[in-house]
DNA sequence: CAATACGCCCTTTTT
DNA sequence: GGGCGTATTG
């Protein structure tokens, strides 16, 4: 093997040291766009150099995708290597687990072709649990069950021990359904996400010969993003490392966002007590964003106690401040900002911007729907990602559970969900008393269903297709281990007759065929890991899906299309990636720091954190914007803006003023709640009976959870992006319609789109008449966090007297040059020449020519523009 | 047994 | 506002 230099003159120091450190514990802090993936790969060029084989080397990630990356980074800086060559094992913890359970899960009892559950199955079992402990939903949610159960897992935690620990009604509740469930799901042969991790932990721990196996493989472990790791992780981390202690962690604790599941900070703050001996690097030039976010992100971050010291500097000097703009509500939130982004798309300018520039962070997953609705609107492409996954289909999961039988017969809820699907005349009757058989006599129902005429509740016909149905999936099974999967997983669906069932189920053509198209995805993905699979098996495509996850089936294809498409996403999400323009939507209490954080101490320090990483997501241009009231619960309700914003300014005070309107609103809605519960209590009682009566309903069907898609054509799945057919110009109004059934909303709105697309205007002004919300931000003042009901429900009303003024000019969403002058208080020596060039040139003159007559002269108006924005538009 | 109607409940993040 | 589950009806 020729053996080249790797190159580190292109390394700052921190990093160089990080690279060059290859024996004994290493933690590396590394901050957010620090280099950290380049480290990595480096590093493991690095130990490869100096005589490391590359299948001795470790690297876990948590994702899929940032394996894939890793993956694909070593091997160009290792450049050309002999096709045989060794590559180092690069990971995700649950595909590790999962291979390492596959050759020693039997230690434990469980089949070493087990099957792995992912959340909708997990949520048939739990309701099963449920179910069998006789507890109705409305007492304890299948979710918060789930949850529960997870929580308990990663902590650890045996049914038994959960039960000792349980306190309160409904853990105790919960514990007992945890029996259940993992009675249940270790019945099915298979085991969950939790289970992978938790069994692995089991086997080193009562296998030693395992450990030693295992452990022995590797020289060298790389685990990336430590502060994630949960208790589970982090010992199966010490049981691989303890004996060669060379381990390299690297992440950052100010950005841990997944504590709600498990991940523990303690892992990354404490890492030099386990390790004494370590070394620590840390990662604080930052070439990612423009000075002016970081600056952001760093005053923010300094409200977190908790955290290793460090402070971002900024590679990339200057930039344009980020811009904090308010809204009247979601909807107009949604539409300026779209509306914003169409005009950069259609400039004719030299920095046109290109829709993958951009990206639109949220915090939950209710908050797209309105900007989806305006993308579509004004045919602008995009990708939802952690939408409803192509797995998360019903079609999807239909076929995947005939797969999962014939892989693992005693796969109870495959089963169920199949046994009648497409409908062959198994009735739930029949299915019930089977099911009421099965727990009688502590069998399975895959082992009554060939005796099921033996049963009283089960009708002879019923009987008779029961036998038919295990006849065929016999057939299959036996042709599935020997044929082409894709040819027999052709015929099994054929054979099935899905299609009518489709066609019985959707009514609409449109529907049918896209779902049609659906089960050819599934079919073809099947193909495509069977070409490139040295062994293909049922298995092993079925290990495939479980573990992929969101990531798209036809991934060329996705990619290309992301390539030309805005992205949503939560903050979670878009963790590790980066952006030219981000836009941080809904910036309020009870939606950034989320309400159910607010509560519980650790909660916000995380909710900080979260913001933190959408901040720093942004390269150039970052956008965060609130409304002034917002749709919840089918009403309007009135935001506040969220205490972060103003702890990013370095404005403390008002930031707890901010928490503290918070803090009372929630108080109300607290109360507001109470009185629900008790009224619902009541309720309860007499709902109590029938439940009971009810209780051994039919098995589940669909397990829902996932919000619906609008429409199959313009369905936004990942990977598969919604309008790609229309063009931005067209203003065919039919698909809306279809879409929105809301007409009145959708005149209004669609009136604007149009103004916005239509393509040539006159005098070529588009732009800027459409981003009536952009305004540089060396504008941004008091005036854009307070209106008079903002500063009233903050109680600071007489104390910005001087800014209230510009309040009501701005109101959020104004343009103009009135601040100029004011810059100087907030952020004083700070505007760049070009932000002051730009706003008046673009933003005023033009908005004057496009924008209807209604508009008046920027600088004198008040209060009426609040609205301006959409009015003009409309 | 299927389709429809009504009413209840909710709203965090996901490998 | 909307999705889901349950009840009711044919």
């Amino acid at each position: 093997m020729a053996r080249r230099r790797i190159d580190l003159s292109g390394l700052n120091r921190g990093q160089r040291r990080a690279v060059e450190t290859l024996t004994g514990p290493l933690l590396v802090l590394a901050g957010a766009g620090s280099g950290k993936t380049r480290v990595i790969t480096y590093r493991i060029a690095r130990l490869m150099e100096t005589g490391t084989k590359a299948d001795r080397i470790l690297a876990v990630t948590f994702t899929n995708k940032a394996a894939r990356e890793m993956q694909g980074r070593a091997s160009k800086l290792l450049g050309k290597r002999p096709k045989a060559a060794k590559r180092p094992e690069i990971s995700t913890f649950h595909s590790l687990c999962v291979r390492i359970l596959r050759r020693h899960i039997h230690h434990l009892g469980y089949p070493n072709k087990f099957a792995i559950y992912d959340g909708n199955e997990q949520d048939s079992l739990a309701r099963a649990a449920l179910r069998d402990v006789r507890v109705g939903y409305e007492k304890l949610r299948p979710g918060e069950l789930l949850n529960a159960i997870s929580g308990w897992k990663s902590a650890g935690l045996t049914p038994a021990q959960a039960e000792e620990v349980a306190d309160g009604d409904k853990e105790e509740l919960a514990a007992l359904a945890y029996a259940k469930y993992q009675a249940a799901i270790r019945a099915c042969g298979a085991v969950d996400f939790d289970d992978l991790l938790l069994l692995t932990e089991q086997l080193f721990s009562e296998h030693a010969e395992v450990r030693f196996m295992e452990a022995g493989r590797f020289d060298h472990l790389l685990i990336d993003e430590y502060q994630d790791t949960n208790a589970p992780q982090y010992r199966i981390v010490k049981a691989l490392a303890g004996a060669h202690r060379n381990l390299c962690v690297v992440g950052d604790d100010d950005q841990s966002i997944y504590g709600w599941r498990g991940a523990d900070v303690t892992h990354i703050l404490s890492f030099k007590e386990h390790w004494p001996d370590a070394t620590v690097v840390r990662l604080e030039d930052n070439y990612r964003s423009r000075e002016s976010i970081l600056e952001l992100a760093n005053t923010l971050i300094l409200h977190n106690a908790t955290r290793h010291q460090k402070v971002l500097r900024a590679f990339r000097k200057g930039g344009e401040p980020a811009r904090f703009i308010r809204y009247e509500d979601e909807t107009a939130e949604a539409l300026a900002i779209v509306t914003e982004i169409h005009a950069a798309l259609g400039s004719e300018s030299d920095d046109r911007a290109l829709a993958s520039d951009y990206a639109i962070l949220f915090r939950t997953n209710e908050q797209p729907r309105a900007f989806e609705l305006e993308l579509r609107r004004a045919g602008i492409p995009y990708v939802l990602v952690g939408g409803m996954s192509f797995y998360d289909r019903k079609e999807v999961r239909d076929i995947l559970a005939y797969l999962k039988i014939l892989a693992n017969p005693s796969d109870e809820v495959s089963l169920l969900r199949i046994l009648n699907t497409p409908a062959r005349g198994i009735g739930a009757s029949s299915i019930t008393a089977l099911l009421e058989v099965a727990v009688a006599e502590g069998r399975s129902l895959g082992q009554l269903l060939p005796e099921a005429h033996q049963y009283d509740g089960v009708p002879e016909a019923a009987a008779r297709r029961i036998r038919g149905f295990l006849g065929l999936l016999e057939d299959y099974r036996q042709r599935i281990a020997t044929g082409s999967l894709a040819d027999t997983l052709k015929d099994l669906i054929a054979g099935v007759d899905y299609k009518k069932e489709i066609e019985r189920l959707y009514k609409n053509p449109g529907d049918v065929q896209t779902r049609l198209n659906i089960i050819g995805e599934v079919v073809s993905s099947i193909a495509i890991y069977e070409e490139r699979t040295p062994n293909p098996t049922v298995e092993g495509f079925l290990e495939e899906t479980a573990l992929a996850g969101r990531d798209d089936i036809g991934s060329d294809d996705g990619d290309d299309r992301k390539q030309r498409a805005v992205t949503l996403m939560t903050l979670h999400s878009a963790k590790g990636l980066e952006f030219p323009r981000v836009y941080m939507v809904g910036m309020e209490e009870g939606l950034l720091p989320h309400g159910r954080s607010v509560a519980d101490s650790a909660g916000i320090p995380e909710e900080r954190r979260l913001c933190y990483v959408g901040i720093t997501r942004a390269q150039d241009h970052l956008t965060l914007s609130f409304a002034k009231a917002r749709m919840k619960w089918g009403k309007s309700r009135a935001s506040i803006p969220s205490r972060f914003l103003f702890e990013m300014r370095g404005e403390a005070e008002r930031a707890g003023k901010a928490a503290a309107a918070y803090a009372e609103y929630a108080e109300t809605v607290r109360s507001e709640f109470a009185a629900r519960e008790e009224a619902k209590a009541k309720k309860k009682k007499r709902t109590r009976r029938i439940t009971k009566k009810a209780r051994s309903s039919r098995p589940e069907t669909e397990a829902p959870k996932r919000r619906k898609v609008a429409s199959p054509e313009t369905a936004a799945t990942p990977g598969r992006l919604p309008v790609q057919a229309r063009q931005p110009q067209q203003t065919d109004t039919k698909p809306l319609q279809e879409l929105d059934p809301a007409t009145g909303s959708r005149q209004r709105a669609l009136g604007s789109t149009r103004t916005a697309q239509s393509p040539t205007p006159p005098e070529g002004q588009v732009p800027s008449a459409q981003s009536p919300p952009a305004r540089p931000t060396s504008n941004v003042k008091d005036a854009d966090l307070d209106t008079p009901a903002q500063a009233s429900l903050l109680g600071i009303s007489q104390s910005v007297a001087p800014t209230v003024e510009r309040i009501s000019l701005d109101a959020g969403l104004s343009s103009n040059t009135a601040a100029t002058p004011t810059d100087g208080p907030d952020r004083p020596a700070k505007k760049k020449a070009p932000a002051k060039k730009k706003a008046p040139a673009k933003k005023k003159a033009p908005a004057k020519k496009k924008a209807p007559a209604k508009k008046k002269a920027p600088a004198k108006k008040k209060a009426q523009k609040s609205r301006s924005a959409r009015s003009n538009l409309r």
